[in-house]
DNA sequence: CTGAAAGCGCTTACAG
DNA sequence: CTGAAAGCGCTTACAG
């Protein structure tokens, strides 16, 4: 059933111009209450729907903002992105945007190839979900539609970026510790990997700061390579009392590791993560961590962008977003 | 820097007309091979990009495909269909389309409200991933645009759909049981959950019917409620040699539940699932189970979707597609 | 409060 | 091989 019923032929069967039709179902003023309810009923009754596209041509908006994800991070197991675009896909639908996902290949990353739903004015604006190259940063800058990174940063440019706490989550978790007795604490975490672990690692490090514990090298684990692949995790030989670990997943293969090793957790030591992902439930014990407030980064970085959209102006610097300690089980006071 | 060079612009540059201009620039014919080149290399110096809106508008067609999820399947720790969406939209561009997720909210699932996307005409079609009720079934039956179903398939109505071939991999996986001197073979799942549950149980059923052994009503085991919510497992008083599970995460719950019970997995019994998600890999032993080919159904929707677009009358039924067994460590040999 | 005119940037016949 | 004309379905000034 074909239906290509256009703003016209309401006009035309209602005897008014198209104009009064349009102004109407957009709801603008100049056209009285009794005729707008009119046309609406009529517009209801032909079946009629709306042409964004029309609309997005004359205006030149798309009303479509494109979520850029690098390859590396959509992997079937890895699918924390991929779950976050939901969250914006949702944000942007209450703006009346929609969101178009752009998963970058390794290929084009390398070869600063744009996406082509840029090359096609498909989309009014980028959010780049998580980290990509300095080199395809440096390429994004170039181009005439506003950016926003979200949930990474980076120094040399100045790009609006929306991220979690990391610092300030860090900061509370190991404040917890301390609190529960512990003075004994590693953090576990390639300093050199991301700035998340990095930040993570400085807001522990602030904390000891603060409770004048000084920072013990052995203390600091290491848990992966330069590519980001998890290595084996190496235990120092005086078994702290708390680990802190820059991620769920780390915690969790760490408590196994002491688990084999005879230790248990959280009667001979505990530990914390971050993110809040599967891995802090399905360990035993659950593990205590921050949850990263997706909500509400994707409601802060939808706003921006729609804001930037309208006026290019404006600029936002990096906002922090922060999250929230879940308290489990992987904790013991002493 | 705005940047709006129209073909207009190209074509006046080269004293051509702009009908010229789109044909090289669609490398269409009419044009002579020397004027297409120098106008693609006018329109990169010139900085143009094409205006797939304009195009859009001209062709009456979007070139966006809609992806319906229901918002029950989309919780941070369900990420089986937005890690799904991820290779829709890769595959979606390779035609030169984009996908436009659409997170069907319960609300709008129960008032049987059209997504924004369909009644502005933004997208061409849509592949809904993941069973929606029945009721909205009938609505979307209605509207002017393609529509197929991926991962589930629904009985009273001729919507196309692909779906993974769960009774097959079942079948092979009890097959590899019986092969490896399995006989008492129980099976876990509610069979009145969903049609892969229950299309799964029927795979399994016929190994068993193949091989002469007899359905024990006794092994056969919930594992959820009417609202899908996984219920506390029930072992059999006999505990058969091995078990056929309908999902990777009840194959993981339930060897948690043998080994607080006192058997040893695969020693004293064998468990497979179905899925090859997380919990096949965090479980221990590591769980034989059936990859669903995730890729080959995105390539088939994808194809199906285009062809359906360009030709409204294109019907495809039901299709099935293979998933793949992954051997592990969780079976014996008896 | 209502509407005629122009135009957004393309593509599609059709004519030469 | 090249191009003039018409039109996709809206919105935006502007005039009455």
């Amino acid at each position: 059933m074909k239906n290509n019923v256009t703003m016209q032929d309401i006009a035309n069967q209602l005897g008014v111009s198209k104009v009064t039709v349009s102004k109407a179902l957009n709801n603008k003023e100049g056209v009285s209450d009794q005729l707008k309810a009119k046309i609406k009923v009529t517009a209801k009754d032909m079946g009629y729907r709306y042409n964004a596209l029309a609309r997005a041509l004359k205006v030149s908006h798309s009303f479509n903002i494109g979520v850029i994800i690098a390859e590396r991070f959509t992997g079937d197991h890895k699918s924390f992105y991929t779950g976050f675009y939901q969250h914006l896909s949702r944000v942007l639908d209450t703006y009346e945007y929609s969101g178009i996902l752009n998963i970058l290949s390794d290929q084009a990353e390398k070869g600063l190839a744009l996406p082509r739903i840029y090359l096609e004015r498909k989309v009014d604006g980028f959010i780049i979900l998580g980290q990509i190259s300095k080199k395809y940063i440096e390429v994004l800058q170039n181009i005439d539609i506003p950016i926003i990174f979200l949930d990474f940063y980076d120094d040399h440019v100045g790009i609006d970026a929306v991220i979690t706490d990391n610092f300030y989550g860090a900061y509370e978790l190991t404040n917890y510790l301390i609190s529960n007795g512990h003075r004994e604490i590693a953090y576990v975490g390639n300093l050199h990997a991301t700035s998340s672990i990095q930040d993570r690692f400085l807001g522990y490090y602030k904390s000891l700061l603060e409770h004048q514990i000084p920072l013990n090298n052995d203390y600091i684990i290491n848990d992966r390579d330069e590519n980001g692949k998890f290595i084996d995790l190496f235990l120092p030989a005086q078994i702290p009392s708390a680990f802190v670990c820059n991620c769920d997943q780390i915690a969790y293969n760490l408590i196994n590791k002491l688990k084999t090793s005879g230790y248990k957790v959280p009667e001979d030591c505990s530990v914390v993560g971050f993110d809040n992902d599967i891995f802090a439930t399905i360990s035993e014990p659950q593990i205590t961590t921050v949850e990263v407030n997706i909500k509400e980064m994707a409601n802060t970085v939808v706003r921006y962008m729609i804001e930037k959209v309208t006026d290019g102006n404006k600029k936002y610097g990096r906002v922090l977003i922060k999250g929230k300690i879940i308290y489990r089980d992987s904790v013991k006071t002493i």
